[in-house]
DNA sequence: AGCACGCCGACT
DNA sequence: GTCGGCGTGCTC
């Protein structure tokens, strides 16, 4: 018998071992292993036992040791992982260590959190040491004030020496145990009750949507899209109620930043089942907890990020991807894989539902409902009395900005705080100003290791660049021509949150970006100030764009509404449309009206208008006739070749040279093509250069079978080492 | 990615 | 005379 192993490394390949020659575990596929690997040991896991290797078996190592009895990676979770890997065209062995929670990676048993402590034995008492064993006395005294246990921290605490324990036992005064602080109760699914508060009725909308997601009856996908304030959210728990009530889990994800302490309250306020939240603050301990809860059934309801689609569930029921249109459900770099549409494949393989929601679905997502390949259900009404928030293009040709500011939106402001309300500006751009420019020779500060401008930053005074972190003081003088004559162009929130201090100096302003809410609790302690319902101002990037709510906001102005409109990217339109309207959410709930201003110099944009007037549904059907039209996404497929070098020309001239390979070596099928290489949008990046090439099919199969022959291209080539590449399947962005 | 091996510059 | 620079090549 072989073991084939995949192991953490970037190569696209498996390697091949003999069973361990000690140990006892047997191998399976899915069970960790320890192997040497060169001159280190890693871990990897069993992806099959054949019979025969391909190697002679003298060149084949044994194995370390099997680490686990049962597979760590059960049947689904393995196939998914390694779907993924193939699909996305990333090594089996990191994709696959990636799907299993850190400590696992590293070797840790797959068991929960014990620890040893500490306790009297039963009837120990002091009269059994001398009185003048006072250490002895005192320890002793310790563990019988701390019957739960003590640990060998405590212990330090107490400044009493930790050998001392020994003695006790050896004593039979004091006994170690093993202590399990998670609950970890399986059964615990047999309780009787599920919810906690009674669920809100729903309206006929809303009812339509929860019979549409059928849980419980196998694999079916439903696109939800509803309004914000229209109630998703009580679709979501009465679904998931009805999958508890069969005694199964449900997975629930959020993009990055939906993962809010206010979200996780209100799927524990309605249900007493256990409710486990995967986000970035977890232990890697605390993690691993969660993710075998889940696996044993303990934990009912999990709501994680992207990465944790790959939690294991002993009773699938569920998944519900919420703000499905999010790019975060993508990952940017690495094992660039889309957490969304890989939960369609787990819903598929687990035969359970899934939801997919979102108040401004994704092109991808709609035209699959469109095409009936999804179910879709829509709700259209805000709940309660609350009224739609009115649109308005507000057009400021010809108007000089005051720091990003139009003389008739300061003047609509001041009406709004007169009214006593809340007032919410979007400003997609922190720092103070976008670019320190040399009025006597026209130089812009850049970065010295991006083709961008360094950003002005007030608070602290600093010039940083947002793409590679570069961070450098202000210059006194030009550096091109040595003039003194600097000055910021444009405005950041910095620079607007200074002139709205000043033009309303009685009106508290909060700026709210990754600057002023990078502290601990400042973020919180600003959502506090805002609920206070007080008159205010706040000023903020994308941040403020999702999850909260603001009940007592009556204007929303969005500073910049055109920067994507005319962007390289094809999809610029889609993400400015789901901004805006995500912006505009925020405002108008309960009893206030709210207005929605957005400054533009484009007034007349066919897109824009159609956006305001006819909403998302109908901006979205006419984008993806343009679509349609273009052979763009999701009408074609598209993958990128990425490269980056230090040199420049050396990441476009290695796709070069992969690019006539292809076209020596294969004829590409009907229907797909590629086109570049070109340089990056910005093809300078933190002192690489970097080139991109393009491949499009219609089918997704044909560019997969391309791919595939691409990477055998990509790993033989002798620049390699100069140059790095990554390929990434169903780009979301820098084309 | 690691890690070793290998052949040329400034140091105890 | 050696420590160490990172180019090249390999990992069952």
């Amino acid at each position: 018998m072989i073991l084939r192993v995949a192991i953490p490394t970037p190569l696209h390949r498996l390697f091949d071992y003999r069973p361990p020659l000690s140990g006892t575990l047997k191998p399976q596929v899915g069970c960790r292993v320890s192997v040497p690997f060169g001159q280190r040991k890693v871990i990897g896991i069993i992806t099959a036992l054949p019979e025969h290797s391909e190697l002679p078996l003298d060149k084949l190592k044994p194995a370390h040791i099997i680490l686990d009895a049962a597979p760590v990676l059960d049947g689904l979770q393995f196939y998914l992982a390694r779907w993924a890997a193939s699909y996305y065209a990333y090594p089996e062995g990191d994709a696959l260590s990636q799907a299993l929670p850190a400590l696992l990676r590293k070797g840790e048993p797959a068991e929960f959190t014990h620890e040893t402590l500490w306790r009297a034995t039963p009837g120990a008492s002091l009269d059994a040491l001398s009185k003048s064993a006072t250490r002895q006395r005192e320890l002793l005294a310790l563990l019988l004030r701390n019957p739960k246990g003590v640990s060998t921290d405590l212990l330090r605490v107490e400044s009493l020496p930790v050998p001392l324990l020994k003695t006790l036992k050896d004593k039979a005064l004091a006994e170690t145990f093993i202590h399990h602080p998670t609950p970890l109760h399986a059964d615990e699914r047999e309780e009787g009750e599920i919810l906690k508060e009674a669920p809100l009725t729903l309206n006929t909308e809303q009812h339509q949507a929860l019979q549409n997601i059928a849980a419980g009856s196998g694999f079916n996908t439903l696109l939800l899209e509803g309004i914000t304030g229209s109630g998703k959210t009580e679709v979501y728990l009465q679904a998931i109620q009805q999958v508890l009530k069969e005694g199964k889990q449900a997975l629930i994800l959020v993009p990055e930043i939906g993962l809010t302490p206010q979200t996780l309250a209100r799927f524990k306020a309605r249900f007493q089942v256990p409710v486990i939240a995967l986000h970035s603050g977890l232990t890697d301990r605390q993690r691993l907890d969660a993710w075998l809860m889940a696996r044993e059934g303990s934990a009912r309801i999990l709501i994680g990020t992207r990465s944790a689609i790959f939690t294991p569930m002993r009773y699938p029921g569920l998944i519900i991807v919420d703000e499905e249109h999010d790019q975060s459900f993508k990952q940017q770099d690495g094992f660039r894989y889309s957490a969304r549409d890989l939960a369609v494949l787990r819903a598929k393989h687990e035969d359970i539902a899934l939801v997919l929601g979102s108040a401004t679905p994704s092109l991808e997502s709609l035209h699959n409902a469109l095409s009936g390949r999804y179910r879709h259900s829509l709700l259209t009404t805000r709940a309660g009395k609350a009224m739609p928030p009115a649109f308005e293009l507000l057009d400021i040709r010809g108007e000089t900005l005051n720091c990003g500011l139009s003389d008739s939106l300061t003047q609509r402001i001041e009406t709004h705080l007169a009214q006593g309300t809340q007032i919410l500006i979007f400003l997609n751009r922190r720092g103070f100003s976008p670019s320190l420019i040399c009025h006597n020779c026209g130089a812009v500060n850049e970065c010295t290791r991006c083709d961008a401008r360094m950003t002005l930053h007030r608070s602290p005074p600093h010039m940083h660049c947002h793409h590679c972190d570069r961070q450098t003081p202000i210059p006194m003088r030009c550096n091109q021509c040595g003039s003194e004559d600097l000055r910021p162009s444009g405005a950041g929130t910095e620079r607007t949150e200074d002139f709205l201090c000043h033009r309303f100096p009685k009106t508290p302003v909060l700026r709210i970006d990754r600057d002023s809410t990078a502290r601990k609790n400042a973020m919180s302690q600003l959502m506090a100030q805002i609920h206070t319902g007080k008159p205010c101002i706040m000023i903020g990037t994308q941040m403020l764009a999702k999850g909260h709510h603001f009940p007592r906001v009556t204007l929303v102005a969005v500073l910049d509404a055109d920067s994507g409109l005319f962007s390289a990217d094809f999809r610029g339109m889609e993400k400015t449309a789901q901004l805006v309207l995500q912006v505009a959410g925020r405002a108008g709930r309960a009893d206030h009206p709210g207005e929605v201003v957005m400054q533009t110099r484009h007034p007349d944009h066919p897109m824009l208008n159609a956006l305001i007037r006819d909403g998302y549904g109908a901006f979205a059907a006419s984008e993806l006739q343009m679509r349609k039209a273009a052979g763009l996404p999701p009408f074609s497929f598209h993958a990128l070749i990425r490269a980056e070098a230090t040199r420049q020309g050396w990441a476009e001239g290695f796709l070069r040279d992969i690019r006539e390979m292809m076209e020596e070596q294969l004829a590409a099928p009907s229907g797909s093509h590629w086109s570049g290489p070109f340089p990056s949008p910005m093809e300078k990046r933190a002192g690489l250069y970097r080139a991109q090439l393009l491949i499009q099919s219609r089918q997704r199969s044909d560019l997969h079978q391309l791919l595939m022959r691409i990477l055998t291209f990509l790993i033989q080539h002798k620049a390699r080492n100069k140059v790095r590449w990554s390929i990434d399947v169903d780009p979301l962005d820098s084309y």
